[in-house]
DNA sequence: TGCTTTCTTGACTTAATTAGTCGGGAATAT
DNA sequence: ATATTCCCGACTAATTAAGTCAAGAAAGCA
């Protein structure tokens, strides 16, 4: 629910391939100037990006990155659950610390960090990677 | 927003001078004990939350820790916002990476941010104290 | 007074997480 | 072939968070 700065690097990313969407693969370097991202870093990132199946990547002269779907059927909310992968089922579900709450099952907590937890993802979820595009983009297109 | 070991280890303290109200000040040994926290580090934590006047201490014989208000007066979003201090001004205050962004003005992610922000806190400023109190210890007491 | 208890202060150490780098290999188009 | 661009895995560095410690000061009690 927090978001590194890693996973905000992975959604300016998308977004950054969502400005561009029908121009072919983009270029990890590309990407990484737009954006003023570490290239080594988001090499890395956008590597990982590619297990969501969200993106794809080609490799070679006109390689790239590039979205398989479309800007407005991404949602914020899948990227942040795939990008901070599934929860430890050893730690306490409803807490919003990594570190584990040591009353696993009646911590007076657990009520307040889930609902916490579902209003975060509520609004993650009805958020699109369209909707962070920004509008002077949309308009050079 | 995210809430660190810390910033928990100190809602639990208040949660256990809640479940002791009236009945004198409770040693920070005692608090440490009930709630599972490191003595030491509950000493700094407990030092700290004086400073925002919701608890105090007495030392020697007697000593120990009270509240200075109601269970019920005191809200959640109110010790996470004195935890977690003022907001540096130089940081973008929508983010919700303590990183900064370097869009400083146009960041697409801000209104986002900002959301996410205020629905957290709207769930903590109307959690009070008295209600992370477990049904147990007002029974007892 | 002098002793015990308990908080107080601030500096210190350790552990965990996050950020970022690097070298070399593999696919692709010309 | 060769230039380009992604790919992979291990590595280092930086930052934050967690936790410890020693010596001191107030409060009560004998």
């Amino acid at each position: 629910m927090y978001l590194t700065q890693r996973n905000q690097y992975a959604l300016r990313a998308i977004v950054e391939l969502a400005i561009r969407v029908g121009k072919g693969p983009v270029k990890v370097s590309e990407i990484a100037k737009a954006q003023a991202i570490p290239l080594r870093f988001l090499e890395v990132i956008l590597g990982q990006l590619k297990g969501s199946g969200l993106v794809d990547a080609k490799r070679g002269y006109h390689g790239g990155y590039f979205l398989l779907r479309q800007p407005e059927e991404i949602t914020v909310g899948s990227v942040v659950r795939y990008l901070q992968g599934e929860p430890d089922p050893k730690e306490c579900q409803s807490c919003i610390s990594k570190m584990q709450c040591p009353f696993k099952n009646d911590c007076a907590f657990a009520s307040l960090w889930s609902r916490v937890n579902t209003a975060v993802f509520n609004i993650y979820d009805e958020t699109t990677i369209k909707d962070l595009v920004p509008d002077k983009s949309v308009a050079r297109s």
